[in-house]
DNA sequence: GTCTATATCATGATAGAC
DNA sequence: GTCTATCATGATATAGAC
């Protein structure tokens, strides 16, 4: 489960399925697709996961441990909020530059059935970590460093202007006039943007 | 195409169709279901609508209008910076509020071939109604009333804390730790909380 | 306009040879 | 492990009676 760059067929399967199933959800995705971009047949694809639901979720799996594992590690440090907030942002642009459909996919197929996923997936992974953000934001708030707000809009305010451009791009760039180069480099120079944007909402 | 409340057949379908693909996707999406919803069966489905296509066409169309609807009308009016924003998040907040599942849908289905649906539903409709907003703008950090910030992130920033928690809301409720209640009770908070945000980023 | 029945096709999954 | 059939199901779409 979760091996690299191991070239076994097993490997080249997991990989296929993760573009076709990103691309094009789970009702989307065709076993014939996964089996054509592995270069293996249908059967072949049957041996080594024996149902399409079942090759589902080990993609899902491996989607949502990437999209949440960030999280979880930052939030959870004992650092000051500016400092957790830099992290956050840095390191969510960082991943998500690189996997710039993920946050699409498991947003879409969280929504389906959010409390089976759930229940699957995240086994009580995430707790009260949250918690600790929320103190941080009170202590800044209690010195008198930032201005008061709600720990949980802040959190959705970062969280949205960080993943949102990736989800909504193509309305985004319709909108917005966009094109693709126009939008790419912008994406580049939206980790300081966000910071810097974060930082002036806050003062006190 | 979109009589309201008329309680005809092809009434009933928009609005079983709109339930169905708004929840479901196209992809996930079933004839028979809609036409149990409708309270009629597949054929009589067919006779209105000839294809699943056609009836999905009527149904993202109307989605992307009201998406997009708003936006254009405010970001073409004459009027100062402050309020322009203050309308867009009182517009949007307020249309989304009632029609929660609207901006998956349309996010989702436009990513699945986004240059064949704007020319499909989007006939140059929105074109150069964004360059008023970056007018706008760029006179105000003229005159010095704002820091200076590029319109594109600004919008960006915007629309995404505008329209992200509806989107990604499992999502967020997980790591956040909040029930349907607290999720509520903050969306409807969030109007101001998104507003207020804005103009302590912006100040000079 | 509305229904029932059926044609047609695509897909997930299995069986069995090699 | 890998391949080639083939099955079984379920979905869109159509035909035709009322």
């Amino acid at each position: 489960m979760s091996v690299k760059s191991d070239n076994s067929t097993e490997q080249k399967i997991l990989e296929a399925a993760e573009s076709v199933f990103h691309e094009k959800g789970y009702d989307g995705a065709r076993m014939q697709e996964i089996a054509d971009k592995a270069s293996i047949n249908k059967g072949l694809l049957h041996y080594y996961f024996k149902s399409k639901d079942a090759l589902f979720d080990a993609i899902f799996g491996m989607a949502l441990k990437r999209m949440m594992s960030n999280i979880n590690a930052i939030l959870s440090t004992d650092i000051p909020l500016e400092e957790k907030i830099d992290l956050i942002v840095d390191g969510y642009m960082n991943m998500l530059s690189r996997n710039s459909s993920l946050p699409r996919f498991v947003i879409m197929e969280l929504n389906k059935d959010p409390d089976r996923f759930i229940a699957k997936h995240l086994n009580g992974s995430i707790q009260n970590v949250f918690s600790s953000f929320i103190d941080s934001v009170q202590k800044e708030i209690d010195a008198g460093r930032i201005r008061p707000i709600d720990p949980r809009h802040l959190f959705m305010n970062m969280i949205s202007m960080i993943i949102f451009p990736y989800v909504g791009r193509p309305m985004i760039q319709v909108v917005a006039g966009l094109d693709n180069k126009e939008f790419q480099g912008l994406m580049q120079e939206r980790r300081e943007v966000i910071k810097l944007f974060i930082k002036q909402a806050l003062k006190a």
